[in-house]
DNA sequence: ACCTATTTATAATG
DNA sequence: TCATTATAAATAGGT
């Protein structure tokens, strides 16, 4: 949006950083609260710049509340600083933990698709394969979440069914001590039945198991918790 | 942005304002990204959907880290560059530092498909997205130098093979001055010409140039490279 | 800080 | 939801 495409990755003038920067936030801090207002949306919004300034948005103007939600959200939230006693060489331990966070860091870049200009074709094709590979292993464990919770469903299934069943029988006890046996009670009974296996095959049947393409469907399914 | 000027209230039809918020909520996440990437700043984004689904974004997808950051610069003030002459600030720097390397380690774990057993089906959605995209980010940067070799080796290819023709022509000169013309020495220049056209293209041809997802990559592919 | 040429985001539509 | 398209908005690069 502007006079040059932009390049997804660090701005390196300085001036020119603090400039995007400045008007950046000011877009993000208006969408965000057009977006709450507009869909009713409780927003919170923490920004920091590279210097340390600090700007937020929040829905109603209250942060608190926003984290309050928050925390109840993701329910654990236990908070511990690393207790680092030795008095030995901080200043060599600060270099190392830095240069070793920036490797992190940049690995992170290279595997989110943010830092791809620089790499050789070769390097490119070897995160292509760590990709590719990730990705194979993130969706088998989908598809064995998504598994489990199916014959999870089916098990519920079969006892409502047997439930179902007993209760049939019961009744068709009940008529028989009030009224003799007639042909069109035991029809009535099957009847039952089968319209109960339907309604419940046709509900576990609602995702979309199968691998590969994220969609929707799988969305609907774990929309609410963790099946 | 659209077809009609927005309002700036609440949408009352819930199809729209859920469509809208759907919309909307990946061009923030999108922004926020972007402005952290590209400043270099820290941001924190929470967002409730009014049914109360929630979608997050934090810089190294850390949340804890924002949200303790901004609990320190709430309370004590955070200015400026932290003073690395008292001898207890460091304790603090250190503790920073391995907070966020831990949580960066953690995201490139995930991303490599190492640890995925505990997370839940929300999460893995999540990085399936996250890698879909880096994925397909790649590959489009894959052909894109792939495409700029092809040409490259189109221009070689057209250099030498004028300068091939010269060399011909300046042979058949000679070939004029000294004896007459024969038409073994015609066939000569054509087979060099072919050979030289045959090396380039075997050479341009090494990698898989045409990989899967077609439709976005191709108006991202035409930027650079012509061909 | 202001100005536009452009790029992006997205509202409407199918 | 998904894709497409016409338009409104955001913003990069200049001054």
């Amino acid at each position: 949006m502007g006079r040059g495409k932009v390049e997804l990755k660090r701005i390196e003038n300085k001036v020119n950083q603090q400039v995007t920067f400045s008007k950046r936030r000011s877009g993000l801090l208006k969408k965000a609260h057009e977006i709450s207002l507009l869909c009713d949306a409780d927003v919170g919004l923490m920004i920091f710049s590279n210097k340390g300034k600090f700007s937020e948005y929040a829905t109603d103007s209250c942060m608190e509340r926003i984290l309050d939600r928050y925390k109840r959200s993701s329910s654990v939230d236990e908070r511990e600083a690393p207790d680092l006693q030795s008095p030995g060489s901080w200043n060599v331990e600060l270099g190392k933990l830095k240069t070793r966070l920036e490797a992190l860091q940049k690995n992170n870049r290279n595997l989110s698709g943010d830092n791809l200009e620089c790499l050789s074709m070769k390097e490119l094709q070897n995160f292509e394969h760590q990709l590719d590979a990730s990705l194979k292993k993130l969706r088998s464990q989908k598809n064995h979440l998504m598994n489990e919770s199916i014959s999870m469903m089916h098990k519920k299934d079969k006892t409502l069914r047997e439930h179902n069943n007993l209760l049939s029988a019961k009744m068709k006890e009940k008529a028989k001590e009030s009224t003799p046996p007639f042909e069109t009670q035991n029809h009535y009974r099957n009847t039952l039945c089968l319209d109960s296996l339907n309604s419940s095959e046709s509900t576990e049947n609602e995702g979309d198991v199968g691998q590969s393409e994220p969609n929707h469907h799988i969305h609907m399914l774990g929309q609410n918790g963790q099946i």
